[in-house]
DNA sequence: CGAAGATAGTTTAATATTGAACCATCTTAA
DNA sequence: TTAAGATGGTTCAATATTAAACTATCTTCG
């Protein structure tokens, strides 16, 4: 049937994008997890570490906002960093729910080091694509990112 | 320096792509993961059933390939699956270094059932996109998937 | 004030994930 | 043929990840 026709093509066409899409991001990130693992961090320490340098001190719930994870995994992420002394929590004084998480000197330090590394190796990642490409493709992608639930 | 400043400029809007992608990505997978989480599944378990079920019958390393883990990983997926009965492992008689996994009568309806379900899920997430924006960002995710390293 | 409800973190149980060490099996080459 | 090396799987240790149960703290309202 027409219909059905139609609505088949547009969802193969969904799941292929879909489908790329996915194996993209996995490629991508399975060629630069390596890279930090050099330096003794696994993709979420780096993101938090990031986080923390280019936002500020944040407490735990923003910052697993920032890096999209749970609250679970957030307490492991920051207790793993804290066992090497690279971040330090903070009790809230006002209000004692909220730890703020900080950079310490030596977390300063390497991550200042490392992104700047970490960047160049993203843009070797991506330079097979023109400018012009890559800011299609980033907004292509914002807006994927971005569809809310109905 | 020009030089400086231009190198910069393509870092940036790397850097802006990679970071786009990325949420996307994780975005998606996870307004996809609670639909599978219905029926008990978790991504990677979704992924391998799906794969048996368009490919047929694989070799563990195989299986890895497809849905890019290691072989560590494919082990205690296989495992899981197998627990409750969707796959079975059967042992080559040729070569008997190799393990075959094949979906058991449960199993194949299962991912019938759900792989219809989740491809209009999925199609759901994309239809922001227009087809020829789905064609676009296919394109250049395959791209940048398939970049090898030097 | 004091109980009810909201909020931030932690803990727990289960699965995922990787790399490395290891075992079994097969292939190759001397 | 047999020792060396390659290949497929498994095991292990460490970290990730989530949802759900739980603790501590804060806010609100009666």
């Amino acid at each position: 049937m027409g219909t059905r026709h139609k609505g088949a093509g547009k969802e193969v066409r969904a799941l292929d994008a879909y489908i790329k899409l996915m194996r993209a991001a996995e490629s991508v990130s399975a060629r630069l997890a390596p890279h930090l693992a050099k330096a003794g961090l696994t993709v979420s320490q780096f993101g938090a570490l990031e986080a923390l340098y280019h936002l500020g001190p944040l407490c735990q719930r923003d910052l697993g906002k920032k890096i999209l994870k749970s609250g679970g995994n957030i307490t492991m992420v920051v207790d793993n960093l804290e066992k090497r002394g690279l971040v330090e929590r903070v009790r809230g004084e006002g209000d004692r729910r909220y730890v703020t998480v900080n950079l310490t000197k030596p977390g300063r330090k390497l991550i200042g080091e490392l992104f700047p590394r970490h960047a160049g190796a993203i843009r070797e990642e991506m330079c097979v694509l023109s400018d012009a490409e890559l800011e299609k493709l980033g907004s292509l992608c914002k807006r994927v990112g971005l569809k809310e639930k109905s």
